[in-house]
DNA sequence: GTCTATAGACCGATAGAC
DNA sequence: GTCTATCGGTCTATAGAC
């Protein structure tokens, strides 16, 4: 029985390289703004080699949408972010954040695909509320804890608290591309002014 | 000296019909998700005619910005909306926003070029920001007297707060096309639960 | 002011060799 | 698994008749 050999984690394969930089290409400028031919140029590989790994478009956005959702699963019920107290829970997640507005001010997957969300293929639009559905019900558990331990304050319900502020952090980084950093950092100070008692 | 014909209000000329038509779909389906094929094909005319009123797809979207830019400009400066109380501007804000999820779903100006912000024309661009300033301008105006008057309740600076209460508004739009109206309610609710005293 | 006709580029996708 | 070659469609835009 032969072993499969091991992903090398300093030489991501085609396919990989692939879903990559098609998923660079769409958190800084939107789906309809690149092209297998751009890919292709930017690979060093021809558009058909693309076209291989992803049959369409639709294949290829509906894997990268796929993939976050199931980082997202991953990071959720990582030990250093799943025992961590609410308040913390709250900053490792304001960090993903930064992370996207430091990165050639990449929105959020949400932000970037929301505007033109009606012409996306059936199956990306089915992750993408997935994606969206399960973060925000992460997030109001942590507000839900946080609030009964005394370490976040806010009003109303947890679970529509989580929605407001995950709609304002995505929104906060497609400000930060409109203009610049500045008010996606004026953004998230409010909002640790107002939660964190 | 001949009188210009005054514009009939219940048959806007083609210049009107196509502008009409290109924000439509703008704000429905993203700047990159409609052709002058489609507009003409809607309208009734050859994609040749869009071109003799606007050129490049570009001078469509540029002026698809400047008429929302002196629109904002206007509503602002009326009567009934500037000399309103602080807290019944807001709802007026509001309203405005309840507009656009009534209307298939719309997003707003700003949330509908977000995402795409860095494929579109200079000039679009520049329209942008200052639509986008001019609104979060009178808004830090407006609660910044709220908070002087006790109407209006807030943390922060009105500035930091006006561009956090548009950032949501604008997603909030998003989030409707993405589910349904239900969350954008919720937003809003919690807007209104945390800002009105 | 609107038309016909078409240019010229780019798109996503496929067939079939290697 | 990646290549060459290419198809058919759509796009923005232009030239020129009416």
């Amino acid at each position: 029985m032969t072993t499969p050999a091991a992903p090398a984690a300093l030489a991501p394969d085609t396919r990989t390289r692939i879903l990559d930089l098609a998923e660079s290409l769409l958190l800084e400028r939107g789906f309809n703004a690149f092209s297998y031919q751009h890919l292709a140029k930017a690979l060093g590989v021809k558009p058909a080699a693309i076209h291989y790994h992803y049959p369409s478009k639709d294949d290829l956005g509906t894997a990268i949408v796929a993939r976050q959702l199931r980082r997202l699963r991953k990071w959720r019920d990582l030990p250093r972010v799943a025992d961590l107290p609410p308040a913390e829970q709250l900053e490792a997640l304001f960090a993903v954040y930064d992370n996207h507005a430091r990165q050639e001010c990449r929105v959020c997957l949400f932000g970037a695909l929301a505007a033109d969300f009606r012409t996306l293929p059936a199956p990306m639009q089915a992750e993408l509320r997935t994606f969206n559905g399960e973060l925000t019900a992460w997030l109001a558990q942590v507000l839900a804890v946080g609030k009964a331990t005394g370490a976040l304050r806010f009003v109303g319900s947890p679970s529509a608290k989580a929605v407001q502020v995950l709609t304002t952090l995505a929104g906060a980084l497609q400000v930060a591309r409109v203009h610049d950093e500045t008010p996606y950092h004026t953004i998230v100070s409010q909002l640790r002014l107002e939660l964190l008692a």
